[in-house]
DNA sequence: TCAGAACACCGACCGACGATCGGTTTTTTC
DNA sequence: GAAAAAACCGATCGTCGGTCGGTGTTCTGA
């Protein structure tokens, strides 16, 4: 096991660019080797094959991503889409802050969706009779 | 030295337990000192009162709180609330996730909201609204 | 089959950061 | 002026992300 316990549950750990880097190409296209990933990211960021690979090893070791050996190399593969893990960071930065009420956490979000642009708290409306809809088909 | 150059702006600075703790304590109430504040974590936390004083230090150059010389010892404040300290992490961790389209983060956030109880969706329904008709007024 | 290429694997180092503390100086206060 | 209290100044420790080189293992093609 790889816990160790370093985390009393406070903070989750944090994404480091490269590993973002990384995560991004491979939503962009899965199934990469650390070879393809470090080709694709020369143009921004030039870094050995070493580094590609240890922090390649350090998403797995994470769980964020899957590895499957393909002859003798590793073809990577984000484990969540982009969307699950922003609402796993999400949750977790709430989950530091949270009083128990989910009323603050609702309004700082709509906050922060009202000073996005024009069109955000139609778009969130939307989406969110959309769920209430859909959730009231399923109770039924 | 004190080094500086803090971020290359790509990640927010990560929040600690004990800045968190600190931060919680001066939000429930405002205006102590750091003997203050250690005597108030005693009973979870014990460490001493330099350490106490660094944790705040260290905020105070975040600009998390602010400090007023009260005789001679400081007086701190958390700088913004609960609510505005969210939003600015949540804007974080979207910022290193967005894909310039606000659908994936609204979709994420709905979805999270869904996920907390069953009466939160109807509460960030209540919310959006409430923020639609405040929007409605202020433009005419 | 065998040599060289490609890759994983291991360990090391660095800089940043949060937590922690002790010693020294400054400020209050009696 | 002396004692108490606090700020101030490092110093140390552990974790983490990024970085790399060396070594061993596995393919692959001539």
């Amino acid at each position: 096991m790889v816990s160790k316990s370093p985390n009393p549950s406070n903070t989750l750990p944090q994404l480091g660019a490269l590993e973002l880097t990384l995560l991004k190409a491979l939503w962009q296209a899965p199934d990469q080797s650390a070879h393809a990933l470090r080709e694709q990211l020369l143009t921004s960021h030039t870094c050995s094959l070493s580094t590609v690979q240890s922090t390649l090893e350090r998403l797995h070791r994470k769980s964020l991503v899957n590895r499957e050996k393909r002859g003798h190399a590793y073809l990577y593969r984000a484990r969540m889409g982009r969307a699950e893990l922003l609402g796993k960071l999400l949750g977790g930065v709430i989950g530091q802050l949270h009083t128990g009420s989910l009323e603050p956490i609702l309004s700082s979000f709509v906050d922060f969706a009202d000073r996005f642009d024009d069109t955000s708290l139609d778009q969130l409306d939307a989406l969110v009779q959309q769920r209430l809809t859909q959730r009231g088909d399923e109770s039924c």
